[in-house]
RNA sequence: GCCCGGGUGGCGGAACUGGUAGACGCGCUGGACUCAAAAUCCAGUGGUAGCAAUACCAUGGGGGUUCGAUUCCCUUCCCGGGCACCA
């Protein structure tokens, strides 16, 4: 009976489907619990009370028009070992998938062929779907999410309301409704008022109160999570639209590689920012990849300083700039301003005022990759204008250059040559003067920027280390009121809108230009119908096409969409509770199944997706909705399968493989295996066509154990034996085998070695071939071993050995020491280190015992060469090493 | 430039907290079965020398710690990833 994998494969795939054999349940169904699924989680069936849970996540694809290629499945293959060991172990195990069905391909698509993005991304889903299926992952189907259904996108508006709706306290440490902030507006103002926010002045109650509607919403949008604003953004000509930061890389989008400008933009935004420290902070307490997690505390870039303001000379203004060095104040030679700065325009003048607007202009108009490409070459302008130093009095210039940006700190720096190397170089360049204010030793370096070293120069500070330097300069400049200590970041808000038609809607309308959320009952807020899918005559986006579609009220709503990452900042909720029409997620849901116990996926969302996720999360959590406030508890990124001439699989390279063919050619468990064996999951590494043969084989090797039976028409093939096990004990040395196995095995998975589980298998399946073992005390448990990895073949034999139900909840074995421990031990035996032979001794002999055995062994002899030994070391149970 | 990973046979990779380097698989060589092939099975397979027992060399290079180092320390080279005027 030879192994027809197709065959098996089908059977077990419908059959899994029929009996709902994955679907999961929620802890509410107890309830009513008779739902009729013939086989499924132990949990709740027996109303035996809960079963823990454990929640397996993938991240979730695109569905792009291409399909799957065999890079994809290997994460999903990983966590599906990993929830059917679970299920094994007795967990409720959530494991769901679904679509991140908003985004560009689709709609690009539809601008070439006039075809409803909706309609694609339906075809696309249903070839996904049906690719996934093939690989038998276990799936709880039910709880499919999909981004761009309207009932899954009306909870990504009702979240961005919320956001929209409060404001961050810092004195809470949390978001909170926006009417505690109105209350205390029109109690005190808003000087007791500590929120994350944008930069607004001193008001009285009394002023808050004068306010005009309009005013007042126009000020509290200063305060909003979700807010609108005139901001500088980077913005894709070619793509029509505007990108996250980290959608841009080296000044590219990193979706086409277009050129990005930036450019000033009224733009929808998300106050991430309020959270940069708890984001930061928390990252020390979840399971993650550490490069993950350094590589989000770098985009969160939090670094410590003071803010300081110079008088400009001559003019009733401040120039502020940010600092994290204040010690060195006393070395200021000059100060430089971003060539966007407002000041430039005031400031600049005399005979150097042309010169300066034209560089500034210039400068600001070079795209962000133009002025990457220059980076390293030094230019500037002195504006003719000077700062009066706070503390001497002196008058410093002020220049205008490109290496200071406009987009970190206050797009101002005070320059100190001799203790910043971009300063010095500038100073050089332009032949500035270099004062020294810190010794740091016998010869020091024109320019030192560390922080060993003694304050020389600098008046009340002198002597003092940098540290001390700058906590007492600190309290001089709060106490003269010409600034104070200021912790800064790099991340910035997050531009939320897109000039796009396949996204979500913004639940807003306009009225006097002022905007206004829909109420939460009437979500959600569908895409209206639009003949084309570009942006207007006029350039407003495409949902600008669709001129009736208004509020019942008669105004127009918001004609941004959301950007793609809106949608997965939360499906991780949904699938708890998936078709709940009343909220996201039922509280019992969220308490019951909490956030994500492993999380896979790959390291490219490290700072988008991962981070917005966190961020959406700690929100969440501050209303009250969700007991926990990170998404995910361990994540793990798989590592890419390249092509088999070890490049990135890609169309234009010509090395993709396709999953498909290969299920087709081997089958699904082949396939499944052969990914976990390629090697470490974490890790890139190679296609190699040739080497499935060798899963292939072990799989019709594990078939062939089961089926050694000799039927009549006994040829010389292999694959004609019957189904044929036998229920005699099994012996002592089968036992050993099978136990280490299964202690192997399990330590595997739990470690997420997968390839090295594989190996354990063969190498248990190899040795029960060798002992000719066809009990049934040692192949049941095999197949439950097998199981997670091969789980068609694993049920058929399961069916074959007379078992009704599937194989998917039978219980893990546990190994038993008994069986593993070994009475004699072959020692290693090394003289000066080197290995010279082995020697079987009793696993009991003490270190002397052992000593006196190997000394006596024949041929210690002539590696001693008659001289006695100086030394023997035993490491009992491990090695022997005498040296001579 | 800075920060993370990683360099082990012809190839993918194994090796627990320092303890037999090369598990498992591919490939290759020889053999069995067969008219032949496929499939399957058996034996061998890091390098050099030797008929062999065996010896020496070997985990990117160099140095060190240790009875003993792929594993720890220093140094250097190469590859992959991330960040990059962040004041």
């Amino acid at each position: 009976m030879p192994y027809s994998f197709h065959e098996i494969e089908k059977k077990w795939q419908e059959h899994w489907e029929k009996n709902k054999t994955f679907q999961a349940k929620n802890p509410v169904d107890v309830s009513h619990a008779s739902d009729g699924s013939a086989e499924s989680s132990p949990s709740f069936g027996g109303g035996k009370g809960e079963a823990p849970k454990f929640y397996v996540l993938d991240m979730f694809p695109y569905p792009s028009g291409s399909g799957l290629h065999v890079g994809h499945p290997l994460g999903y293959i990983a966590t599906d070992i990993f929830s059917r060991y679970k299920r094994l172990k007795g967990f409720n195990v959530l494991h769901p998938m679904g679509f991140d069905a908003f985004g560009l391909p689709a709609e690009q698509y539809a601008i070439q062929t006039g075809q409803h993005p909706a309609v694609t991304t339906e075809k696309n889903i249903e070839r996904y779907r049906n690719q996934l299926k093939q690989i038998g992952l276990s799936f709880d189907w039910s709880r499919e999410v999909r981004t761009c259904d309207p009932s899954y996108y009306k909870w990504t508006q009702w979240i961005f309301l919320k956001l929209f709706s409060c404001w961050y306290n810092n004195k809470s440490g949390k978001a909170e409704p926006i009417e505690t902030l109105i209350e205390e507006f029109e109690r005190n103002g808003n000087r007791e008022v500590d929120a994350s926010c944008t930069e607004v002045s001193c008001f009285t109650a009394q002023w808050w109160n004068q306010m005009t509607e309009p005013e007042k919403q126009e000020m509290l949008l200063n305060y909003r999570l979700a807010y609108l604003s005139e901001t500088m953004v980077n913005w894709c000509p070619e793509l029509g639209t505007v990108l996250a930061n980290e959608e841009v890389t080296n000044g590219l989008s990193d979706r086409g590689g277009h050129p990005v400008e930036r450019k000033l933009m009224k733009q929808w935004q998300l106050r991430i920012t309020a959270y940069a420290e708890r984001l930061l902070s928390d990252l020390e307490k979840i399971d993650w990849p550490s490069n993950i997690r350094e590589m989000q505390r770098n985009w969160i870039g939090r670094s410590e300083g003071a803010l300081v303001k110079f008088r400009v000379d001559g003019h009733a203004l401040d120039l502020e700039i940010f600092t994290t060095r204040p010690d060195t104040l006393f070395g200021v030679t000059f100060m430089v301003l971003a060539p966007e700065h407002p000041h430039i325009e005031k400031i600049a003048a005399g005979k150097y005022r042309e010169g300066v607007l034209e560089y500034a202009h210039r400068a600001m108009n070079r795209t962000e990759r133009d002025r990457l490409a220059g980076a390293g070459k030094i230019s500037g302008k002195f504006t003719g204008a000077y700062c009066i130093h706070p503390f001497t009095g002196q008058l410093v210039q002020i220049w205008v250059s490109d290496y200071v940006l406009a987009g970190y700190g206050t797009g101002a720096i005070m320059a100190v040559p001799a203790h910043d190397t971009r300063d010095y170089s500038f100073a050089k360049h332009f032949n500035i003067p270099i004062k020294k204010v810190i010794r740091c030793g016998e010869n020091d370096p024109e320019c030192y920027d560390g922080n060993d070293g003694v304050l020389i120069n600098s008046d009340f500070i002198n002597g003092l280390g940098v540290r001390q330097a700058i906590n007492r300069i600190i309290v001089e400049i709060e106490k003269q009121g010409i600034g104070r200590a200021k912790v800064n970041y790099k991340l910035h808000d997050a531009v939320f809108s897109r000039q796009r038609y396949w996204g979500e809607p913004f639940p807003v309308y306009y009225k006097n230009g002022v905007p206004y959320p829909v109420d939460e009952h009437a979500l959600p807020v569908t895409l209206p119908k639009v003949d084309k899918y570009l942006p207007t005559e006029t350039g407003d986006p495409p949902l600008a096409r669709a001129k009736e579609w208004k509020t019942p009220g008669g105004y127009p709503y918001e004609h941004n969409t959301m950007p793609g990452w809106a949608g997965s900042s939360w499906y991780y909720l949904r699938y708890e509770d998936p078709h709940n029409e009343n909220v996201f997620a039922s509280s019992q849901a969220v308490q019951y199944w909490q956030n994500v116990d492993i999380y896979l996926g790959g390291a490219e969302h490290a700072t988008g997706h991962l981070l917005y996720v966190r961020f959406w999360t700690k929100f969440l959590h501050d209303l009250g909705y969700l007991p926990f406030d990170e998404p995910a508890k361990k994540l793990i990124n798989q590592g890419m399968i390249l092509g088999e001439d070890g490049e990135k699989m890609s169309k234009s390279r010509g090395n993709v493989i396709n999953p498909d063919d290969v299920i087709n050619e081997y089958g699904a468990d082949t396939f499944r295996l052969y990914e976990m064996f390629l090697g470490p999951l974490e890790q890139a590494k190679p296609w190699d066509t040739r080497s499935i043969e060798g899963v292939h084989r072990f799989l019709k090797k594990v078939w062939r154990l089961y089926h050694s039976g000799k039927n009549e028409s006994q040829g010389n093939n292999p694959d004609d034996g019957v189904f044929l096990i036998n229920g005699e004990p099994p012996s002592l040395p089968e036992l050993k085998i099978l136990h280490r196995a299964i202690k192997k095995v399990q330590d595997d998975i739990e470690h997420f070695a997968f390839n090295t589980a594989v190996s354990a298998l063969m190498v248990c399946v190899n040795e029960l071939t060798d002992q000719k073992c066809f009990k049934k005390g040692i192949l049941e448990t095999l197949a439950i071993l097998l199981s997670p990895f091969a789980p068609h073949l694993a049920e058929e034999l399961w069916e074959k050995m007379g078992h009704r139900g599937s194989i998917s909840y039978a219980p893990f074995p546990d190994y038993s020491d008994e069986y593993l421990k070994e009475d004699v031990i072959k020692y290693p035996v090394q003289f000066n280190g080197k290995m010279r032979f082995m020697i079987e001794l009793p696993i009991d002999y003490s270190p002397p015992q052992v000593e006196a055995a190997v000394l006596a062994a024949p041929q210690a002899a002539r590696y001693l060469n008659g001289n006695s030994p100086r030394k023997i070391i035993v490491v009992p149970g491990k090695i022997v090493n005498v040296v001579v």
